[in-house]
DNA sequence: TGTACATCAGTGAACGCGCGTTCACTGATGTAC
DNA sequence: TGTACATCAGTGAACGCGCGTTCACTGATGTAC
């Protein structure tokens, strides 16, 4: 990209982000123009010289969201490999962790979203199909030697609901054994290495 | 119950029936007071002699979808018991099948609004925490002999999680693909029936 | 059995608030000569 | 090098709409005598 961004294209990227935030906290009804204006330290009035509409805007949100989880998977994969430890157990590990149960914010934004993907708006909606199918190509790279596409879609999914279902339940005793059960099955499952 | 109920339960039950539906196909803020009476066949004005509050009809539309559908899979795994058929085979095979794919406003209500359900205010989290444990408990029920909590906590999460990213894959090929490779990858680790 | 009255279930208009969007305007930054 | 002007980024007030909630009122159902 250019080197040089300018001062428009700075604070782009500060709403977006903060819009990102946002949005995996609160949902995509929970992202308001004013809200994500004001704490990007902006009035709302300005929000229309950088985006066509809100959506405009969500749609950025969750690209943004998904590309910075999915390079940190990524990164996490790469690491593991370069130690020579397990690129799987990294992946689950730090996808089915204690700090991914109460960080939803910072976290992945499939999991953060996913009911809630399907009954958006074409704009929305193809973006969140592009992240779906991004997490199932991070698990698939992570996976031992022979590992298959099916494989890698039953462990997203997996990972996905687990950390659904331990959020509910609360981030506590019972969200964290949630999280430690799922990933013992699937290390003892999917773990070969 | 009494067996004798008055006109005003016959149409406290339609609104409920009408929002349990509405909840599922919108998710939390789909539900509209004035929508939910009018295809209740009333003005919305009566809305607040049947609830105190918006808040009040969404906690009853959780528990009325969550145990309808847990009637549903309860139900499955009897009728298949009796046959003599795995009933962990027809949990699955039902759960992850394309009329569930599409189904969604009849359909699990957990799958439904997972994603949503940690964000919401104590009054709403609590129905939404009991759906969680009663999805939990049906499916350790069609478990074979020796099955644990631990295993139907994952078959759950693997089931919602599954539904979910099918869902927003699409109605199509590449969401059925979806369901199909979780099924087989749930009964070949699971039914040793 | 019929009449008078009370209670019940639902109607429809109105209020208040939040939120997405618009727009005229302002101060700062950059450019031409 | 300095001055005049144009463009850019952001401000703040206002509009319109939807939605949850309230409330005075009405017609129907049930009850007392």
């Amino acid at each position: 990209m250019s080197s040089q961004p300018t001062r428009r294209e700075v604070t782009h990227d500060r709403i977006v982000e903060v819009a990102a935030r946002a949005l995996r906290r609160n949902g995509y009804a929970g992202v308001g123009v004013a809200d994500v204006m004001k704490q990007a330290g902006l009035t709302h009035g300005g929000f229309y010289a950088h985006f066509e509409s809100r959506d405009a805007l969500l749609a950025e949100a969750i690209e943004r969201a998904g590309r910075d989880s999915a390079a940190i998977m990524s990164q996490r994969v790469d690491a593991s490999r370069a130690r020579g430890e397990s690129a799987l157990r990294a992946v689950v590990e730090g996808y089915l962790s204690d700090a991914h149960l109460s960080g939803t914010e910072t976290g992945c934004v499939v999991a953060a979203l996913s009911s809630e993907m399907p009954r958006q708006s074409p704009v929305l909606l193809a973006p969140a199909v592009e992240r779906v199918r991004k997490l199932i190509a991070v698990v698939r790279r992570a996976l031992p030697a022979g590992g298959s596409k099916e494989q890698a879609m039953v462990i997203a999914a997996t990972m996905v609901g687990t950390l659904q279902l331990a959020r509910t339940l609360g981030p506590n005793a019972q969200g964290k054994a949630m999280l430690a059960t799922a990933r013992a099955a699937l290390l003892a499952q999917y773990d070969t290495e």
